[in-house]
RNA sequence: GCUGAAGUGGUGGAAUUGGUAGACACGUUGGACUUAAAAUCCAAUGUCCCUUGGGACGUACGGGUUCAAGUCCCGUCUUCAGUACCA
């Protein structure tokens, strides 16, 4: 009997979806257990090889979790929303829902061959209005929130109502923006409807105001500060700029304390959640304020090191700051003017590339030292951001070194405020070890007191306090695009009103084209049924707008994040999915995703933003956990194995002339002398070239389709002069042994470099279990990892050794033969080291131990069912269909994954002699079979009495010998 | 620049608390079977010296600790990733 995996692999996926065999219930005596994978974008392209990684890595571990007793949630989804389907809707017209349907009928059928135990009963879809009408009801909850620093979480906004029109404002301790003016309880009271609305604006959790955004005009849209990398767009490489529109915000920057501790309880790898707290950003330090000479106005600093305020000699604003045109004096009005106005024309990009210069221009005015009243210049220079902290610095040369460059370059005085340090060449930016000196008040303290010092004396004068700054920014929630989330949001005289939660879903209105509109406003302008009528609670026709009844909704739609920052607990509701997000018994059952597998890529978006909305569901109190995902594990990239072939090249030109490259690299290289030469020469000349020009021939190495190359880096040539016309004509000239070969390099996996691997043909060609034990084999799960097709045949006659052990031409060899020793110690040391992989997630060398343990029991020629059919369960959860198929050969009629993971006995382990590796001075000589029970004075005297022993001695007497009993035996002398 | 991860045969990679470096595969070479091919099986395969036996050298590089170092310590180099005038 054969082991047919095409025939067998259909008939179990057939099986499991029919008997839903891995649907979950939220209703179950066994622990939970819940693995999540990062759920994908359908994009038009489908699945390459390198997509299904984390998804086999998650499976085996789900599929190990059921054979260990738990209830497992394995769910899957679809990121549906998203830029390219919209790009393509623009260029064909084709509306975005029905690329996005297309897709996913792609995916799943991708997915659905390689064999994951997948509950897609709990399928989930961004894009699909029954989705997003609870994307849309958090938002509502953001609306109405505010966040209260005293009690450190988000609150209804009604309870601040109630303190505004009771007390005003002047007591609460709340997130807010910058600008606020402080109010009565009369003020507030007093007020008109809109000019409250305004105000609660300013505190609410999501928030619309007119702010500084990334604009990019290729996309049309903004971008959040972690869409953009390098100053451009992540998608699509476009440049960004600033601009002022009035957007929706999400104050993020409210949670940060708390997603910055909240760090410390989570099982995600060191390098992640550093770069977690690269991007919140903390410092702890100080506000001071100082007084400007001569004006009626002060500057405000932010600083790290207060304890180092005496040091201070000049200040520098950023040259935005909005001071700087009322400080400058008529004498450097010309200079200010002509420096700002030339580094506003410098991008931010610039600006940031260009570390090394320096520059800037002195205002002409002084500030006042708060304690020694001492007047300061104050300086413009662009090395001071306006974005971050207050957009002006208290310049302390001595401590900072980019004060102490801009100091020596302008002639500054440095005045030295550290107790014996050198400072004649460099900054000193330590703050350890060192006392403060010259300093009045501070002299001889160490930097925490002094910080400490400075403060409470900055506080008496009035002119400071102790403060921490975070780098997170609150996040732009609008987007200028068609395909993503409508807001519930309608607009009562300019003021943002909510759809009320029982009328949502508010769904995407049709438009006749997915372009921003003439007047620049955002695809949803071009929709004719758009206006919200309070009365019927339904969306109406544009034209009956009336500003009293009817009134406009809101334009721009949510970002890509919208619908990922909750789709995990969507996951967890089964019955009532219209009715509630996830119901309460769904949510206290699964509580959180226990392992959650995806990419790096989301290290400061989608990871950082669901535990922000997590945080505050928890504070509403509609749900009960503080982080959405207890351990993450970051799968690395599977990278692809580009071909080349070599072009001959002449004045930059293409002959059309294709050569081996075994020709022009390595011991083959063609010279005059080579045997190939007269061919090659008759080519060029074939080419029209003389004799004199073909030292002028370069080459050109360009991209090939992989699939036209085999295992040994052979073209086909038939298939490349098939590929494109312009190969039609070509000429080849092989290598002596008659092949033509090509350059390999591994560059990622891309469409573009021709190297892209479909896992459709691996699927076809070998199975998915081949597949699925191949991406595992690979390498660690973590780790970036070159793809190469040939190596699959490893792991596929793997298989069908492991076939061959239970199945032979007669039919079925396994029999109730007793186990020998060797077949149950083969099985136990198997047994121990697949689970101690598994829950260290080292797959890689699973795999290994299964085909050692098959090797070994093929040698052992085992029978035994009591062998064989626990070593099924070990592999099913890496091979599902041949260990279901196997397993029901012998007799079971239930599917594999309802069976308990097998015991480990350590008794089978037990060895009575150990081979002993002898050393002398640290080399291994020889080995020597020893009795496990022999004393260390034994085995010294049984090795020291050994001929080999003595040979190797030669005479000489041991200094010394080093016995470590079932280890080793080191000699020395 | 800073932070983090890594560097082991021709290739992917293995090696528990320091204890036989290179498991398991791919590739390569030779062989068996076959009219032939495929498939399958067997053997060899870190480098160098050498007649077997064996020896020397080997985990990026240079030091060190130790009876013993891929593993620990110090320094250097390289690669990858993140981040960057953050006050």
């Amino acid at each position: 009997m054969q082991y047919n995996f095409n025939d067998i692999e259909a008939k179990w996926q057939k099986y499991w979806a029919e008997n839903q065999t891995f649907k979950a219930s939220n209703t179950s005596d066994k622990p939970k257990y819940y693995v999540l994978d990062m759920f994908p974008y359908p994009s038009g392209a489908g699945l390459h090889v390198g997509h299904p990684l984390g998804y086999i890595a998650s499976d085996i571990y789900a599929r190990y979790q059921r054979h260990k007793g738990f209830n497992v949630l394995h769910p899957q989804g679809y990121d549906s929303f998203g830029l390219p389907a919209e790009q393509y809707a623009i260029q064909t017209g084709q509306h975005p829902a029905i690329t996005t349907e297309t897709n996913i009928k792609t995916y799943r059928r991708q997915l659905d061959q390689i064999g994951f135990s997948f509950d897609w009963s709990r399928e989930v879809r961004t894009s699909n209005p029954e989705y997003y009408k609870w994307t849309q009801w958090i938002f509502i909850q953001l609306f109405e929130s505010y966040y209260c620093n005293d009690d450190n979480k988000a609150k209804d906004i009604s309870e601040l109502i109630s303190i505004f029109s009771s007390e005003g404002n002047t007591n609460v301790n709340v997130a807010c923006d910058d600008d606020i003016e402080t109010f009565s309880a009369e003020a507030w009271n007093g007020k008109n409807s809109e000019a409250q609305q305004e105000i609660l604006l300013k505190y609410r959790l999501t928030y619309l105001a007119e702010t500084e955004v990334n604009w990019c005009p290729a996309l049309g849209t903004v971008l959040a500060n972690d869409e953009i990398v390098n100053g451009v767009s992540e998608r699509g490489g476009h440049p960004v700029v600033r601009k002022k529109m009035t957007q929706w915000s999400m104050r993020i920057s409210a949670y940060a304390e708390r997603l910055l501790q909240g760090l410390e309880n989570i099982d995600w790898t060191d390098s992640l959640k550093e770069t977690q707290r690269n991007w919140i950003g903390k410092s702890v330090g100080a506000t001071v304020s100082f007084n400007v000479k001569e004006h009626d106005e002060n500057i405000e600093v932010f600083t790290t090191r207060p304890d180092t305020i005496f040091g201070v000699s000049f200040m520098t604003l950023a040259p935005e700051h909005e001071l700087v045109s009322k400080l400058t004096t008529v004498a450097q009005k010309e200079a200010v003017n002509a420096y700002i106005e030339k580094s506003a024309k410098r991008s931010e990009r610039d600006r940031m590339a260009d570390v090394k210069t320096i520059s800037g221009v002195f205002t002409g005015a002084y500030a006042e030292h708060p304690f020694t009243k001492e007047p300061i210049q104050i300086w413009i220079g662009d090395y001071v951001l306006a974005s971050y902290g207050t957009g002006a610095v208290m310049a302390v040369p001595c401590g900072d070194q980019r004060d102490y460059d801009f100091a020596t370059h302008f002639e500054i005085e440095i005045p030295n405020i550290f107790e014996g340090v050198d400072i004649s060449n460099e900054a000193f930016t330590g703050k350890d070890n060192v006392k403060i000196a010259n300093s009045d008040f501070l002299n001889g303290m160490n930097y925490k007191k002094a910080s400490k010092r400075a403060i409470y004396d900055l506080e008496q004068l009035g002119q400071g306090e102790g403060k921490t700054n975070y780098r997170l920014r609150d996040a732009v929630f609008s987007r200028q695009r068609y395909w993503g989330e409508p807001f519930p949001v309608y607009y009562v005289n300019g003021m943002p009103q909510m759809i009320a939660a029982q009328h949502l879903p508010i769904k995407l209105p049709e438009v006749e084209k997915y372009l921003p509109t003439e007047e620049g406003e955002p695809p949803l302008g071009r929709a004719d049924v758009w206006a919200w009528d309070t009365e019927s609670n339904t969306v109406v026709s544009n034209d009956k707008i009336n500003n009293t009844t009817i009134h406009q909704l809101e334009l721009n739609t949510m970002p890509g994040w919208a619908g990922s920052s909750w789709y995990f607990f969507h996951y967890m509701e089964e019955a009532n999915r219209d009715g509630v997000f996830a119901s309460e018994d769904a949510l206290k059952y699964w509580e959180n995703v226990d392992l959650y597998i995806g990419g790096a890529e989301h290290a400061t978006g989608h990871l950082l933003y669901s535990r922000f909305w997590v945080k505050l569901l928890k504070d509403r109190g509609f749900v009960n956990v503080e982080e959405p995902f207890k351990k993450l594990i970051n799968q690395g990239m599977i990278l692809g194995t580009s071909a080349f072939v070599v072009e001959a090249l002449y004045e930059g030109k293409s002959l059309n002339v294709y050569e081996s490259y075994n020709l022009i690299e390595g011991p083959n290289y063609i010279t005059s002398e080579s045997p190939k030469w007269n061919e090659l020469r008759e080519i060029y000349r074939s080419k029209g070239l003389e004799e004199e020009d073909f030292s002028k021939v370069t080459n050109r190495l360009i991209h090939c389709d992989v699939s036209f190359v085999n295992a040994s880096d052979e073209l086909d040539i038939d298939a490349f002069k098939n590929w494109r016309a312009e190969f039609k004509d070509a000429i080849f000239l092989r290598d002596q042994d008659g092949v033509f070969k090509v350059k390999r390099e591994v560059e990622k996996m891309s469409k573009s470099k021709y190297n892209v691997v479909n896992p459709d043909q691996i699927v076809a060609d070998y199975g998915a279990d081949s597949l699925r034990l191949y991406e595992m084999f690979l390498g660690p799960l973590e780790q970036y990892k070159p793809w190469n097709t040939a190596g699959i045949s490893g792991v596929h006659s793997f298989l069908k050794k492991l076939w061959k052990l239970y199945v032979d031409d007669t039919g079925l060899k396994v029999n109730d033969a007793e186990p020998t020793k060797d077949n149950l110690k083969t099985l136990h040391k198997t047994i121990k080291k697949v689970q101690e992989d598994i829950e260290n997630f080292s797959f890689n060398t699973s795999v290994s131990t299964f085909m050692i343990a098959v090797n070994e029991l093929g040698a052992q020629k085992c029978t035994s069912k009591d062998i064989l059919e626990p070593l099924l369960v070990l592999i099913s959860p890496y091979a599902p269909h041949i260990a279901e198929e196997l397993y029901s050969k012998l007799g079971n009629t239930v599917s594999i994954s309802t069976t308990a993971f097998p015991t480990f006995d350590a008794s089978h382990l037990v060895e009575s002699s150990k081979n002993y590796p002898i050393s002398f001075n640290g080399k291994m000589r020889f080995t020597l079979e020893l009795p496990m029970d022999m004393s260390k004075e034994d085995i010294e005297k049984t090795v020291l009495a050994h001929e080999k022993t003595i040979a190797q001695l030669e005479g000489r007497t041991p200094k010394k010998v080093i016995v470590v009993p079932g280890k080793i035996v080191n000699i020395v002398g």
